[in-house]
DNA sequence: TGCCAGGCCCTCTTTAGGGCCTT
């Protein structure tokens, strides 16, 4: 049984909305059965000014901002292409609250789908002996494909996409006999993030359990 | 013009502090 996830990663003009950063760009790429299947990006405006700093690091000038598609309409795009997909980001966290803030903001309705997991998170737990868990090196340790310019939105979230690819192929290695044959979806991901470090094999089994007793379940009548 | 945060994990912890990760 294969899923679609949706990987994303903003650009932004800070570190938070809490502190008015606005998203400058976007990218969302579709990964299925361990291939990346569809990918969307756009800039967007906002009317945010680019402190230098932020310019220099992804490249995304005001000028370039200026003949952006407004913010609203691209998020209605990328709402649309990942809707009923779970989401996958580099450092979660951060990606989330542009996604819920931008939506609020586009006054789009939430998507139940979109619960997201986070690379990071899940890359501690996979390779606690990696050098650093940032998005560059890991892709770099991994000897992952080189996606081009690293701080724009689809680079980073393709390098991300094949991380998660690189995951989902380690995880059927490291836990094979725990796992059976469950496959490895948004769900065991979500939970082994959270998971004791120590305790990933208990996790990825019971995982499988759940699975399994679902999978025996009859499906419901349709009306 | 251009400042800034927050959630998570680990441990020399839990009545806390420091480091990581994202732009």
């Amino acid at each position: 049984m294969s899923e679609t996830l949706a990987v994303i990663d903003f650009e932004t003009s800070g570190l938070g909305p809490a502190n008015g950063g606005r998203a400058t760009e976007i990218a969302a790429v579709l990964v299925r059965g361990g291939a990346i299947v569809g990918e969307y990006q756009s800039l967007m405006h906002t009317g945010v000014y680019v402190p230098p700093f932020i310019e220099q690091l992804t490249g995304i000038s005001n000028e370039m901002l200026e003949g952006a598609p407004p913010a609203e309409q691209v998020m209605r795009e990328v709402a649309e292409f990942t809707r009923g997909c779970p989401m996958i980001a580099h450092n979660a966290g951060f990606d989330r609250g542009f996604w819920q803030f931008e939506m609020r903001k586009a006054e789009i309705e939430p998507d139940p789908a979109h619960e997201f997991a986070c690379t990071v998170l899940l890359a501690r737990r996979l390779y606690p002996e990696a050098p650093s868990c940032k998005l560059g090196q890991l892709a770099r340790w991994h000897e992952l494909p080189d996606m081009g310019r690293a701080h724009r939105a689809l680079a980073d979230a393709k390098t991300t996409a094949h991380l998660l690819i690189r995951m989902e192929r380690d995880i059927e290695q490291q836990f094979g006999q725990e796992l059976g044959v469950a496959p490895v979806r948004h769900e065991l991901l979500a939970r082994l993030q959270k998971a004791n470090k120590t305790a990933l094999k208990r996790c990825v089994a019971d995982y499988a359990a759940v699975w399994r007793r679902r999978a025996q379940q009859p499906l419901p009548l349709q009306a």
